[in-house]
DNA sequence: ATGAAAGCGCTAACAG
DNA sequence: CTGTTAGCGCTTTCAT
């Protein structure tokens, strides 16, 4: 790869006036700048992105850090993320760190150690640990998909008790009244504020979410499956269920089938997150879209805006949901 | 963060030191060893990857360009690229085209610009223009998925022919007779290898694989749906496909079992890749696997090798399918 | 065994 | 407007 050195030798200039055509910030002479571009193009230089980025301390690369990255929403995040930092012309550097502790750690100092622009932590689980990292730099950290209590970190997430709302409202809409919800962990604060803006939609209409129709487990398509079980086995009279994400509505969903029970017609059920998988089912799920790719955007303008030493009006940015009525709860 | 600069001046010794005691591979006095360790635990240092990787040319990166992100095939191969890159310390950077060439030609300038370790294309589109940019650099380049006409470039694909073979083998050991196969855009050469496998098995048990029988389209679950409108239309009488993707085996089972149709009782089907939402259906997909894992590992493990300034003994690595049988075809 | 000095490729004063 | 110089943080001769 051909250097600033090479193109300067080549336009007869020094490597500063190299510079300066290629950044267009100070005034060239028309020839000069004409004689560099033309050996630019001749030998085909491109910065070397290292030695810019050591120089002013910019990487031109965001960082994304992940727990797990065969997850739907998660490839959503990935993919969207990507997007928007192409955009501008940053590198996604993207770790997976299995829900380790010290995996985490190890990322976010590989990170840090290549002068990157921002980091975009998704769906932390420690929460002290992540104050401790965030702490000690001042590159810009941007927590996406999930709440933290912590002054100064921009957190980018969904209004997760609306999306309770929203799926309450649709099945009282849809005449259904033995209802069942089936939660992530409720150690995680947006599981509870989801389960509470379903009950209290629920409650408004005087029905009661009776407690033995909470089943609570991870997002995952296997906690689908057991808790179809569980209320099969219960002899449960359910006629509708809201599943707090996608996966866990498919594994659901295919656990009744499996059951010989008709979605929607015997139990309706909504999900929640619109992945992919959502309409390559039959029946197709009806869902709450998580607005990913505003969110996504969002969290890489933070970033930008961070990086050019601007400050940022507020530090919380909060997207609506949205239903998306498909088959499994017309 | 703290520098190179500030551990010498807080052990007392000068930078090369400190550079020699990381590294390890010079000795140094065990007293000095010890106070430079001190230091660099004390202010908690952490060489600066830029600096490092302008100065030994060795970005300490390796990067992984892809048509798409959101896609089970790439997600896996994005995951396990992740994987097998951290266990050396290589964080992955991650550039998608959307198979736009400009954008695939933009990816690769940006990676090595950055003095990347190696560059993993995946499923590449334009072979032609892959060549071009191959030929440009003596950064190490390997090709995943797709085999390439090139010498020198390292390829990592799937043995296609037998994949064709496997899923033949099993529906005929089933006892199914009318078959057809849906298939990628044939101008793919592992498509056609794929076809051969499966067609020259067939033949071998005296089963022609009509032309009427086989649907090409491209990888998409939408392909298969419009496969099955296809076949219901023609009010074929299969009873059995080999869909060359999962992707398109959920968008037939889907359709068909809209139109009525019980799968596996009336047409089974077999699908390819073991994408993670062949096992989050009813019925499961049977399905042939690409040991995608494997793959990646073997990937990093050829950009290890050429970073190296090692030979390559060979250039062409090959992986053998296997066959797994689920709901769908039993 | 250690330090001084050069240089990776770039940007940003500072002169002129 | 342009060239010279210093320096980002590191590794690697070359001396000692």
């Amino acid at each position: 790869m051909a250097s600033m050195k090479d193109v300067a030798r080549l336009a007869g200039v020094s490597v500063s006036t190299v510079s300066r055509v290629i950044s267009g910030a100070m005034r060239v002479e028309e020839p000069t700048k004409k004689k560099v571009e033309e050996a630019i193009r001749k030998v085909n230089y491109k910065p070397n992105l290292l030695a810019q980025g050591l120089r002013i301390k910019n990487g031109k690369m965001i960082g994304l850090i992940v727990p797990e990255i065969n997850h739907p929403s998660f490839v959503n995040i990935i993919n969207y993320t990507e997007k928007y930092a192409a955009e501008k012309s940053l590198n996604l550097v993207l770790c997976n760190t299995y829900n380790d502790p010290e995996k985490s750690a190890n990322a976010f100092d590989q990170l840090l150690r290549r002068n990157i622009n921002g980091i975009i932590l998704s769906r932390v689980s420690d929460e002290s640990q992540v104050k401790n990292l965030i702490s000690n730099t001042n590159t810009p950290v941007i927590i996406i998909d999930r709440a933290l209590d912590h002054e100064d970190v921009p957190n980018i997430i969904l209004n997760n008790y609306k999306a309770g709302q929203l799926a309450a409202e649709h099945l009282i809409k849809s005449g259904r009244k033995r209802i069942a919800c089936i939660t992530g962990s409720q150690k995680i604060r947006l599981v509870r504020e989801r389960l509470n803006g379903f009950r209290d939609i629920l409650q408004k209409h005087g029905i009661a979410l009776e407690h033995k129709n909470i089943f609570e487990g991870d997002f995952s398509f296997k906690t689908g499956e057991q808790a179809a079980r569980f209320f099969l086995e219960l002899n449960s009279e359910i006629d509708s269920v809201w599943a707090q994400s996608d996966l866990i509505a498919a594994g659901l969903i295919t656990a009744f089938q499996r059951a010989g029970k008709n979605i929607p017609e015997d139990i309706s059920v909504i999900g929640m997150d619109n992945i992919t998988q959502s309409t390559m089912m039959y029946p197709t799920i009806t869902t709450i879209i998580q607005p990913y790719e505003d969110m996504c955007r969002k969290a890489i303008e933070v970033i930008d805006t961070l990086t050019e030493d601007e400050k940022l009006e507020k530090t919380n940015f909060i997207f609506e949901p949205e239903l998306i009525v498909r088959e499994s709860a017309p």
